[in-house]
DNA sequence: GACTATTCTTAG
DNA sequence: CATCGCTAAGAATAGTC
């Protein structure tokens, strides 16, 4: 029975390449020989291997540097014997729980500060009492723990120096990490003014903290702002259905008149009306005015020095050194929110679709009224009816609103973009497509900024919308999809078929938050898993929902990317993990939920310092309450509108019309019992468990057997990759791919790390392009497709690579070393060679995260270790090639 | 080829 | 000292059988 499949697939692949070799061996040296050297080392360990004795040490991972006593090959034979793990290196994926150390130089005191840094008598004598001691108490360094890393004011070493007796039953917790009731810290009251208190960040374990960042996130705001609204127009139009009893309006019609409403610069517009001198200067909001906070609104005086919502202050300030920053006043945002829907529903508009709390899509068509078909009057009318509701809105809100109008949803969103600042538009049919060709594609909704890139690279060049026309329908298709593809041809005609008669029910509730989430170990994790899921279960009885799918979402750290992130507790550069699982029976409890959300979390087997943010999300929902099931649509008893609706032909509204009036003559909301519900799920599998993959029958000898027989062939000279410098170094990262605000974090990251900054990311576009060296330079292009095992297709080779990783991790198997030299020689190649500089990165990277994900609990420590090695050389290998052969660095 | 899980993209 | 990087929907894509 072949045992290696894989290997032999890509042994029998000989790579092109001419350059292949001397990017192989002597540059970056042969990894091969490293390779063998640490199997060799792996070996000795093995021999080292004495059964497990205890569980003392259980999910600790632990690094043991300098000199010790006991020495350290024997601290380690007792961490293994009792249930420990020893962790190699601290740099990279390797992680660890506690460091063992006698003592430490300065430096490395400040290095290891985050750590918990132990003597050696701390394994020695929980051994000898036959229980894992404080660590605290054989601490090495005799400042707080988590005082370097925490701004949480030791809150977390107050806990675990006040209650060093305290047991916990939870056998994974160090007896310090006591958090059930984190002290929080009362100031004293004769020296704290009254609000200083305000200002502190809870420890992340204290559930308040998650109160306190929701108090403090303009992005939580908006978007439970949103919900809300959602919900509270959806209600009111069931109401308002139920008076009229039939609906009084047609889905759509081809002459409609659709206004958006939208707030200028609105943070900043409200937050100015407290700092009023400061009205023509450049202004925006942000949370703090340093380099990394986020700007969440800038006037449109900001906006002329080039500066935009979401950018960072540091690149805000480059544009626009006066650049001012005020605080958030969410209470304003609310007021004056609250003005504008008021207006609004005063109008009695035919309909009212909430977009966000600054801006509504409003059919006024029955407000003005309309002379045949023929206009002449009629814009002028539109004209007169904007200016009115333009000025009733800025009476009652005090700041101004643009508005946009046309005939249907899209005309109006586009005409609202011409309109700012403090403006209105209109565009009618007739006029639109003249309107709308000569504008940038990025006018369009549904095109950010990655669709806008890819349009733009494209062969088709298009970055107009008349372009989008031109090309064709067809080409559209191929560049964004069917979907997508389709609906942006027909905007580029003018043509929009959305629907805001109706609100959409809920189909999914979710928390997530990825920032000041750092985490000591998996109890901690745990901790905070609870506390997110208390939060979402609350949310979920609110709004009596339900669902049968729970889907977890894990920010890990980068492997490459630094421990601080540019951003103060912000989550850096991650890899994001998603995962999904049954939830069943139906339910909103928080402890079954926690359970489930646990299971996901730890089944991705991520360190626990490396979580940079958790989320959960429930799917697949069913309303739980009495409540209308019935989807919502505004409009009033007063409204007259005829339905004139046989011109356009309806696809995705004429079947929601077909389907509304049987569900809202029923008025029985298809409710679920949250409870169990057996005859409802005969088809429904059971929860998958998360993270249970144990791989038995990992048969060790047959391994070494076989190792040993592919091993020893043509034993090479040159050096081992040095680990400590590989980890050491910045990332290179795919520049022109990522969104500009993480390349700013990325640059910012490496800056930091580095005395002297290299980056620049139009020379990274220059020196590989990904097709222009076709057009400029059709036939000198140095770049071309590397092929691996046969193929070119980046998908193809993601799948090769990835069954390469599972089946080894099924088979607990170590990674062959013709397969990593292989790979190893494939990706050198790619990264000098391959048209598309950013493939070896992506490739490599895609090996990291396959690793992490198929080496799961079931494998053997040391043979994860192994991967892991072999991802961190891959990625080096690739980032040194990429930096000698074409120059870009970050 | 149909079905499911995961990832990507967008918006405000 | 910093800073508060959320939530939901829809669609593409990858994976499974
Ligand atoms: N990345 C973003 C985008 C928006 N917002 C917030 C602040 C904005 O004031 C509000 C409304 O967003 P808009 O997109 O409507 O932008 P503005 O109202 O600020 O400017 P304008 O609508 O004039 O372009 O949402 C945010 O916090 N972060």
């Amino acid at each position: 029975m072949p045992l290696h499949p894989f290997a032999k697939q890509l042994q029998e692949h000989k790579f092109e390449g001419e350059k292949g070799e001397e990017y192989e061996g002597h540059e970056y040296g042969d990894f091969g020989d490293y390779f063998r050297k640490k199997l060799t080392k792996l070996e000795n360990q093995f021999q080292e291997y004495v059964p497990v004795e205890s569980d003392l040490f259980k999910d600790c991972i632990i690094y043991i540097t300098g000199y010790t006593r006991p020495s350290a090959p024997e601290l380690r034979r007792l961490i293994n014997a009792h249930g420990g793990k020893i962790c190699h290196y601290l740099a990279g994926k390797s992680y660890a729980t506690h460091i063992v150390a006698s003592s430490l130089t300065a430096r490395k005191r400040q290095e290891y500060a985050k750590y918990k840094v132990v003597k050696p008598e701390w394994i020695v004598e929980s051994i000898n009492s036959n229980k894992r001691l404080p660590w605290h108490d054989f601490r090495t360094i005799k400042t707080e723990y988590n005082h370097s890393i925490s701004p949480f004011a030791g809150q977390n070493s107050n806990a675990a120096t006040e209650d060093p007796d305290k047991q916990v039953v939870d056998e994974q917790v160090d007896q310090e990490q006591v958090v059930d009731e984190p002290v929080v810290e009362e100031p004293p009251a004769d020296q704290i003014p009254v609000d200083s208190k305000d200002a502190s960040i809870p420890n992340i374990l204290d559930p308040k903290f998650i109160e306190h960042f929701y108090k403090h996130s303009r992005l939580h705001h908006l978007s439970i702002w949103k919900g809300d609204l959602k919900r509270r127009f959806q209600k009111l139009a069931a109401e308002s259905n139920q008076r009229t009893s039939q609906r009084a309006l047609p889905a759509t019609s081809s002459c409609r008149v659709i206004l958006h409403v939208d707030f200028d610069s609105f943070f900043v517009a409200v937050s100015l009306l407290s700092h009023p001198q400061l009205s023509d200067r450049a202004v925006c909001v942000s949370s703090g005015s340093h380099g990394s906070s986020d700007i969440a609104s800038c006037n449109y005086v900001a906006r002329k020095f080039g500066v935009h919502n979401g950018m960072w202050m540091k690149q805000a300030r480059e544009l626009c050194p006066d650049l001012i920053a005020i605080p958030f006043d969410f209470e304003g945002y609310e007021k004056a929110s609250a003005a504008l829907y008021e207006v609004l529903l005063e109008l009695k508009p035919d309909l009212l679709f909430p977009v966000s709390v600054d801006e509504a899509l409003v059919d006024v068509t029955s407000l003005i009224p309309r002379n045949g078909s023929q206009d002449e009057g009629f814009q002028q009318k539109v004209s007169e009816f904007l200016e009115n509701l333009r000025k009733e809105i800025k009476s009652r809100a005090r700041v101004d609103a643009s508005i946009g109008a046309g005939p249907n949803v899209v005309l109006a969103k586009i005409a609202l973009r011409l309109a700012k600042p403090n403006g209105q538009k209109y565009i009618p049919a007739s006029r639109a497509l003249d309107v709308i060709h000569p504008l940038p594609i990025s006018h369009l909704p549904g095109l950010g900024y990655s669709s806008v890139k890819k349009l733009a690279s494209s062969k088709y060049e298009i970055t107009t919308i008349g372009q989008i026309s031109s090309a064709g329908q067809q080409v559209m298709i191929e560049l964004l999809g069917n979907k997508i593809g389709t609906k942006m041809y027909e905007y580029s005609q003018g043509i929009d078929h959305t629907d805001i008669s109706v609100i959409p029910s809920p189909k999914s509730i979710g928390v997530e938050i990825s920032w000041g989430v750092r985490l000591a170990d998996a109890h901690e994790v745990d901790i905070f898993i609870g506390n997110l899921i208390s939060e979402l279960c609350r949310r979920m009885k609110v709004q009596e929902i339900c669902g049968s799918q729970m889907t977890a979402k894990l920010y890990k750290r980068h492997p490459q990317a630094p421990i601080n992130p540019p951003k103060f507790l912000g989550h850096g550069h991650c890899e994001i993990y998603t995962k999904s699982s049954s939830v069943f029976p139906l339910t909103d409890q928080v402890e079954t939920l926690t359970k489930i959300a646990q299971a996901l979390i730890r089944s991705f087997n991520c360190p626990p310092t490396d979580v940079r943010g958790l989320g959960f999300q429930i799917t697949k929902v069913s309303t739980t309450g009495q409540e209308n099931t019935n989807q919502g649509t505004l409009n009033f008893p007063k409204s007259t509108t005829k339905n004139t609706d046989q011109l356009t032909p309806q696809t995705t509204p004429r079947k929601r019309t077909l389907t509304a009036p049987r569900s809202s003559g029923s008025l029985t909301p298809k409710k679920r019992p949250m409870t169990p519900d057996l005859e409802s799920s005969p088809s429904k599998r059971g929860p998958t468990r998360a993270g249970n993959a144990p791989q038995f029958m990992t048969v060790t000898q047959q391994f070494r057997e076989v190792r040993n027989k592919r091993e020893p062939k043509e034993p090479k000279e040159p050096e081992p990759v040095d680990l400590s410098v590989l980890s050491s170094q910045i990332d290179t990262d795919v520049f022109a791919e990522l969104p500009p605000e993480i390349q700013r974090e990325i640059a910012l990251q490496s800056k930091r790390q580095r005395k002297q900054p290299n980056f620049d990311p139009s020379r990274g576009r220059r020196s590989a392009p990904t097709e222009p060296a076709r057009i400029r330079d059709p036939v000198i292009s140095l770049y071309k497709p590397i092929e691996f095992c046969g193929m070119v297709d980046e998908s193809s080779i993601r799948s090769k690579l990835r069954n390469w990783v599972r089946e080894s991790a099924s088979n607990d198997r170590r990674p062959y070393r013709e397969d990593a030299e292989n790979v190893q020689r494939f990706l050198i190649t790619t990264a000098a060679e391959d048209q598309d500089w950013g493939k070896s990165k992506r490739l490599a990277d895609w090996i990291n995260k396959q690793v992490a994900l198929c080496m799961g609990a079931a494998t053997n420590e040391d043979i994860l270790h192994e991967w892991t090695l072999l991802t961190e050389i891959f990625s080096d290998v690739v980032r040194r090639v990429l930096r000698d052969t074409r120059g870009i660095t970050v």
